[in-house]
DNA sequence: CTTTATTTATACTGCTTGGTAGCAATTATG
DNA sequence: CATAATTGCTACCAAGCAGTATAAATAAAG
């Protein structure tokens, strides 16, 4: 389930210090930072089912120190507080969504096309990830206000990104939209509320969910005459 | 602002003990349930306050309390514990949206029409109403699952009576939605996440908001072939 | 003006929990 | 194998807060 091998996303390396050593030592200098970075993502990925079970005050440290059958202090040797958990939380979350985002785009294609593109993988995501963005919807007020306005910088990039594509089929008519900056935000929040709605094992699959966001998406642009073939 | 005269909602009168007394003591106890009732809605609404900005767990009955410029107590002798005012600012949200949306219905007209009295009516309530029904869907968690059951149930009925409409405009041919139930859901949503994405005094004033929520959708259910007239 | 009932405040408790100081165990190093 | 360094745990504290027992103040009743 958790394979150690599978890339830590950050390595805080040193280069001053690498550059001194020799090879052996750096080898094994890299191998314990990834250990680290396997141990914070376990972390993260028990606080975040309690967060999204419980809620982010409900949750103490303590029941999430248990779960990984570890102790309290351990998670605080890997993050400063419960704020720090939370912060990556929600980041995480966002930023999945808007790699999602770009990657789509950089898929050529007509807007019609790539908008498709856009809705499907999106869509994947955020139901992959739901837990990290349903506790981001839900806890943006227990962030710390800086946090939350990073947060909030990476999800306007999204919508932005979003309105560019709209702004594109408008303009090579695909698209009837009036304001696709505004446009944008709906489609934003008809993908956010996934994560809100979605119930894993509920009435339905993610896959008949993903394929109805992608016909809700396409009415809500479609011209007035039919969809643009 | 608040006018006591403005109707209590519920008055828990005894029938028996009313029936008992003389005019004038009926008329008395009568005004002193007015006046219970008043005091628990300004509890109400400052709870509201609080839980909507900064969340449920986090916020004091001190901190309430000292808003209304009374003691924690006073508020216990009107609610039974946290927990109740957190179930009835959630309940107050939903019915609210239930009771505007069966009120919409009861206008006579073609789908079309109706389901665009139903999107205006039901998101200026939510706009509105938007910290009870924001603090309901961020908290939903913190409360009993008893009390959470039950306002499911009222989300329920408000998505069925809507499916019922759209599966009407679909019969009409004025609609093109594959199922009528699922799209429902996406409406509601729709309109939910409206609660959790607004904000007073934002870019977009609330005329606008739900003026594109009509616009929206009407598309969403709007036939490939154009929209119905 | 008493007396009784109601309403609100004072003052407290018990518990939870985020966070930490300092110790034990484990692992790496020469 | 001895020593150094890292890693994790035991045991604790201080603060915050939901909820309450009880007294004071106020209003109603006679």
């Amino acid at each position: 389930m958790h394979k150690l091998a599978e890339a830590p996303e950050r390595l805080e390396t040193d280069f001053a210090d690498i550059m001194d050593k020799p090879k052996k030592k750096r080898a094994a200098a890299q191998l314990k930072d990834e250990i680290t970075a396997y141990k914070r993502r376990r972390i993260l990925e028990e606080a975040s089912h309690f967060f999204f079970v419980n809620g982010y005050e409900a949750t103490t440290l303590d029941s999430v120190a248990e779960q990984l059958n570890v102790t309290k202090p351990f998670i605080y040797s890997y993050y400063k507080n419960k704020g720090e958990l939370l912060y990556e939380i929600c980041q995480t979350g966002i930023q999945l969504s808007l790699t999602a985002l770009e990657e789509a785009l950089s898929v050529e294609g007509t807007a019609t096309e790539q908008l498709k593109i856009v809705v499907e993988r999106v869509a994947r995501i955020i139901i992959e990830n739901q837990r990290y963005i349903s506790v981001y919807l839900r806890e943006e007020k227990s962030l710390l206000p800086e946090d939350a306005r990073r947060i909030r910088d990476l999800r306007h990039t999204f919508d932005t990104k979003l309105a560019a594509l709209l702004e594109r089929g408008k303009r090579s008519g695909e698209f009837d939209v009036a304001a696709p900056s505004r446009t944008a935000i709906w489609v934003s929040g008809l993908l956010s509320w996934i994560a809100l709605w979605y119930h894993d094992g509920g009435r339905w699959s993610a896959t008949e969910v993903v394929m109805d966001a992608i016909t809700m998406v396409q009415k809500m642009v479609q011209p007035a005459g039919g969809a643009h073939v």
